[in-house]
DNA sequence: CCAAACAATGGGAACGTTCCCAAAAACACC
DNA sequence: GGTGTTTTTGGGAACGTTCCCATTGTTTGG
C-alpha cells in the first residue's frame, strides 16, 4: 500500500557501515570521521532521506508538539494569538496542534483527551464560556505536562497565566467616557463565570466610583456572548425611563451588533450615545463611526504564553512557578465616543 | 524528569497476563474472555491509562494527522476553511497540523518539510501569492502522500482541487454592475500568478463582452495583495480623465481599503462609484455602505477538501483521481452597489 | 473417552530511531 | 615495536504498541 520509506538502515547497508554511525552523522554527533560523514550526507541526499519523527518521538517520549485549545476561531482574536504562539513554538522546533472547543465544555474535554493521547509536551488553554469543572485540565498537571492559560484563565489552578489588564483596560475606557461628559454609562458584560468578565466589570465600577457616579445596577447586564441576543439587551436599555448615554461592551463584536441596532433605530453615535468596545478586533475601523476600543496585544499574548510554556517544558517540574503575566492594554479613542 | 506513564505492560503485570491480551482488550479485539476484559478495563480506568499515540503511530507508520498549509490567518477566510476541514478530519479520528506560510514561498517550503518529517497522512494546501516552483509539493506525490489543493491551486499538478467558481462569481458581480447602469467598471485584481486572479479577471472581461462594453486596459490593474498599496491604485483610477463609475476588487479587504479611501475623498458610494468585493469576509456588513460581495462557501470548501483527502488516504494510490470540485458562489447585493 | 474444533492466551518480532557500552582502528610516544 | 591514549565504529537495548504464530485450555461430537 504505502511506498517504502528510506531509513537510516538503508543508508547504513548501502555504505556498509552501522546504523549507529549513520545516526551520528544525521544528528550532528562529532565523533565520526570526515570521510564517512560526507558519504552519509551525500547518500542521504541522493535517496531523499527524511527523518522519521514518529520514531524519534517514541524514542524520546516527546511529541515535539504543543497543543492549543481555544474557544473559537471566528473573531480575529484567537487566530492572532495563535500566530504569536506558533512563531515562538516553531522557532524552538515545536509543532502546534490546534483545536477549537467551539465554546462547548464537552468539546473542550474531548480536545484535552486528544492532546493527552498524542502526548503533547505542553498545552496552552483559553477556556470556553461554559467551563466550570477543570478536572480534564488538572490531568495535565497530574501527569506532569505543563499547562499555561491565557485570556480566559482558570482561577482554580496554580499554573502560569497570561492575561491583559482587563481591569485597567475597562477602567480607562469608562474613565474616558466620564471625562467626555457621559453621565449614564451602561455595561453589557460577559458571563460572570469568566475571569475577564469579572475584571472588566470591576474596572467599570471603580471608574464610576472614582468620579462619584452612581452605580446603577439597571445599567449593568451580563450575557452569554451569544451575539444574537445583543439586540434584546440593547432594546431593553434604550427603553429605560432614563436610557444610557454611553455603552461599554465586553468585546467588539458585541459593540458592532449594538451599533448596528442603534443606528437602525436612528440613534446618533456618538452624539446621543457613545460606544466603547474591547479587543480592537478586525472590523472596528470599518464600522462607522469607527469604534473606540481597548486594544489587546494579541500577538504578544501568544508569544508570551508560548514562551512560558517552553520554559516549563525545558525545566524540571519542581521549578515551575505559577507566573502571572499581565500585559498592558491601550485605549484607542475613535469616532464612536 | 518526566513521570512514569502507565503502559499496557504495567496493566499486564498487575493482572498477571500478557501484554498481548491487554492490547486485545483495549483495541476491542473479540477473542478475549469477558472476565479478563472487565478486569483490564477496570484496572486501566483506575490507573488512568492513556494510550500512547506515539507508539501507535510508529507501529502503524501513520501519524493520524493531516497537515494544512495556508497563506495567512488574518482575514477570516482561511480560519473558516480550516474549521470545516477540522470538523471532517476529527470526525474521522485525524488530527490537524496547521501552518501558515505568511505568503512567503520560503516558509511554505519549510512548512512542507515539517509535514514530511512528521509523516502527515495527507496534506491540504493553499498556495502563497509568491509560489512559482512546486518541487516542495511534488515531493508528497512522489512519496505517495495524498495532497489536495483548495482556493489557491496549482495548475501543474494532477491532484484533487477544490475551488469556487471564480469565473462565474466575477461574471455575476460585473453583470450586476452593468445591469444597474454602470458604464466604466474598473477591476483591481490580484497577482497574475494566482489561478483565482486569472479566473476572476476572465469573468470580468466576459461579462463586459456579453453586454458589449469596451474592455479598457486602463481600468484593469493587478496588484500583489499588499493592502497598503490599494490607495495608490485607487488614486490612479480616480485621477483618470474618465474615472470609473464602479469598482470590482479581487477580495473584500481590498474593497474595504478602497472604500475608506474614496469616502475620505468625499466620493458618494454607490451614487458616484459602486463597489463590489469578493469573499464576504467578516467586516463586509460592518462597513458603510454594506459591501456587495461574492460569497464563498468557506466552511464547505474545508469540508469537501478534507473529505477528498480522506478518500485518498483510505484508498490505493492507483485509484487516485485528480477530481476538480467547483463550488458555487453567491452574489450578495448590498448597499455599496 | 478421544479426536477435532474452537476459544483464549502468551511469546516475540516489528516499527525507526537514539544512546550507552564495548570493540576496533588509528595514532602518539618512548 | 609495544604500550597507552584517542578517535571511530558496531552491537544491541529501549521506547509502547500491534499483530502474527504458536500454545494451552475448553468444549463438542461421535
Amino acid at each position: 500500500m504505502k511506498k517504502h520509506q528510506i531509513t537510516i538502515i538503508d543508508i547504513a547497508r548501502q555504505l556498509n557501515i552501522s546504523k549507529s554511525t549513520v545516526s551520528r552523522v544525521l544528528t550532528g554527533h562529532p565523533s565520526v570521521s570526515e570521510k564517512t560523514r560526507e558519504a552519509v550526507l551525500k547518500l542521504a541526499n541522493e535517496l531523499d532521506y527524511q527523518r522519521n519523527m514518529l520514531a524519534i518521538n517514541l524514542m524520546s517520549s516527546q511529541s515535539h508538539t504543543i497543543g492549543i485549545i481555544v474557544p473559537e476561531f471566528v473573531t480575529s482574536f484567537f487566530p492572532m494569538v495563535i500566530m504569536g504562539a506558533q512563531e515562538v513554538a516553531s522557532q524552538a522546533g515545536y509543532n502546534v496542534l490546534i483545536s477549537q472547543s467551539n465554546e462547548s465544555y464537552e468539546t473542550e474535554v474531548a480536545n484535552a483527551k486528544v492532546m493527552l493521547d498524542n502526548r503533547v509536551d505542553g498545552v496552552l488553554v483559553s477556556l470556553t464560556r461554559e467551563t466550570r469543572n477543570y478536572d480534564h485540565l488538572k490531568v495535565f498537571q497530574r501527569k506532569g505536562i505543563p499547562i499555561v492559560f491565557f485570556n480566559r484563565v482558570c482561577d482554580d489552578m496554580q499554573v502560569p497565566k497570561v492575561v491583559v489588564d482587563d481591569y485597567e483596560g475597562a477602567f480607562k475606557a469608562v474613565e474616558h467616557l466620564i471625562l467626555t461628559g457621559r453621565k449614564r454609562i451602561a455595561h453589557l458584560g460577559g458571563p460572570t463565570s469568566l475571569h475577564v468578565s469579572k475584571k472588566r466589570l470591576e474596572g467599570y465600577k471603580d471608574a464610576l466610583r472614582k468620579y462619584n457616579q452612581a452605580i446603577d445596577p439597571g445599567l449593568i447586564l451580563d450575557y452569554d456572548l451569544n451575539l444574537e441576543k445583543v439586540k434584546i439587551y440593547i432594546k431593553h436599555l434604550l427603553d429605560l425611563p432614563e436610557p444610557p448615554d454611553a455603552l461599554f461592551t465586553i468585546n467588539d463584536p458585541t459593540a458592532f451588533e449594538a451599533m448596528i441596532f442603534m443606528k437602525a433605530k436612528g440613534l446618533k453615535i456618538p452624539e446621543e450615545i457613545a460606544v466603547v468596545g474591547f479587543s480592537n478586533n478586525y472590523g472596528s475601523t470599518l464600522i462607522e463611526p469607527r469604534l473606540t476600543t481597548v486594544a489587546q496585544p494579541t500577538h504578544q499574548i501568544g508569544q508570551v504564553a508560548a514562551q512560558l510554556l517552553l520554559d516549563q517544558i525545558n525545566s524540571d517540574a519542581s521549578e515551575w512557578k505559577p507566573i502571572y503575566r499581565v500585559l498592558k492594554t491601550e485605549l484607542l479613542v475613535r469616532g464612536s465616543s
